[in-house]
DNA sequence: CAGTAAATGATTGACTTCAATCATATAGGG
DNA sequence: CCCTATATGATTGAAGTCAATCATTTACTG
């Protein structure tokens, strides 16, 4: 029996909530929930897959909040052996007690679940990353601190003057930043405020230690984020050969090549 | 063939890791990633269920960090009626460029979808939940603000110092609060530092609306949040009558009484 | 080094899910 | 007010999933 369009969208609207709020439900709840057959709950769940509000499973469904996390997480998996091993070399720089600093980004994203493998005890994470802050949150013997500040959805980061206020009274040890590309001037970033944050970290951090692998090498970006002379260590899977090739001549004992 | 014990926790974690990177995945791709077979990928399954590190669906499996989110939403799932009520008569107070401040809990919660429906344009929204975040983080033409602070999973909120600090900086026009319990004495809550961070919102804000549903009446808590006086506006289910009856007078217009 | 317990892959039958098809009722357009 | 396009529920066969069982290999224990 057709039913008014209204109708219709209601129940779909209805239908991503509740997958919002759950996170999943299969089929059979759905019916119930929903008060519709299986036949129409399917077919409400093509259309909604189809504009990409939810995510469909044999079974079930998604709500999208997934998506969201995991399209970030997803970014993670181009060059993960590079990434890998130079979170492996990062955290070995990592003692215990340390209050740490963890930039947004993806090579950071890698040191925090290197962290989870091998945690040094009493450690004090700092981050404005939600994504970090999912994966080490629930650590026990960690603690966990995010910067306040508006909310990236794109970047899942919190940034602005809060964030930058919020780090200005940060004790940090040691920062792990990272950057969109590095030539002969310094670094590089994408967003003014990405880099006012990290200079402010910088200020605040004992030691800073930029993580930026191969891809990074020559590219530009519209922020200039810092000259090499302030650089004080540097982990990447490039050597200092490649470097000085590249133009950029490092100070001895700046530079920790990571093994891929 | 058996396989040494260390080999197969190894696989268990990564098969965790894996499903919090991709949040879900169906046993056919487990099986390729892992390389094992699908009764073993069952089998594994089976156990990391047992262990609630993970969530088995029909045809695959959820990474923990959907229950996590989950388990807090599953609590709104309690006194929806009465709580969605309080959430309309609260959202009818929230004019358009008003910045507002949400308190972690239930209510606030209900409140934070019961804007995704009805949104007054120019919000900037402050909060210190990330599932409100969550929420309200990918509406378009609302800016949300996060405060700083130490992450509790269990509440998968921001506390502490840094949290008031943040706080004691915002301007305010609106905060909505919850607490946990209301006495002849005012209104109470269980932990020091949410109260200490309640405290520092009323003062910053123009206006404070806490929002309290029956369950709360007669209740008390470990810490004392605030007494009568001070309570400007009061979003509830009960009637006024049953305040008196209870000991408690408020002042005139200050209680917003909600049809549930 | 021998015996046992544990892990694995293959197979099987019961059960579930899925997309397609069909009949029916009704909303919406002319 | 009539007609048509659309939404719905029921049915069905194909495909997929699941737990249990079994044989085999091999890590651990004494």
């Amino acid at each position: 029996m057709r039913v008014p369009r209204q109708v219709v969208e209601a129940r779909r609207s209805r239908l991503t909530e509740l997958l919002l709020e759950r996170g999943y439900l299969p089929i059979s709840e759905l019916c119930v929930e929903l008060e519709v057959s299986e036949a129409t709950a399917r077919r409400d769940l093509s259309a909604l897959e189809s504009e990409e509000r939810i995510t469909r499973t044999y079974g079930g469904a998604l709500g999208e909040f997934n998506a969201n996390f995991t399209s970030f997480r997803e970014r993670l998996r181009e060059g993960t052996d590079a990434k890998g091993s130079i979170a492996r070399t990062a955290v070995s720089l990592v003692k215990p007690g340390m209050r740490i600093y963890l930039d947004s980004g993806t090579t950071p994203y890698a040191i925090a679940q290197e962290l989870r493998r091998h945690l040094p005890e009493g450690l004090t994470i700092i981050t404005n990353n939600l994504a970090l802050l999912e994966t080490l949150g629930s650590l026990s013997g960690a603690k966990t601190i995010l910067l306040g500040g508006q909310f990236l959805e794109r970047q899942s980061a919190l940034l602005g003057e809060e964030a930058v206020k919020a780090a200005a009274e940060q004790k940090i040890d040691l920062a792990f930043l990272s950057a969109q590309g590095m030539t002969e001037q310094g670094l590089w970033n994408s967003q003014r405020d990405i880099v006012r944050l990290q200079q402010t970290v910088m200020k605040r951090a004992a030691r800073s230690c930029f993580c930026l692998d191969r891809s990074k090498l020559g590219c530009t970006a519209p922020e200039h984020l810092t000259a090499w002379p302030k650089v004080s260590t540097l982990v990447s899977d490039l050597s200092l050969p490649e470097f000085r090739q590249a133009g950029i001549t490092l100070k001895p004992g700046v530079l920790l090549h990571s093994q891929s």
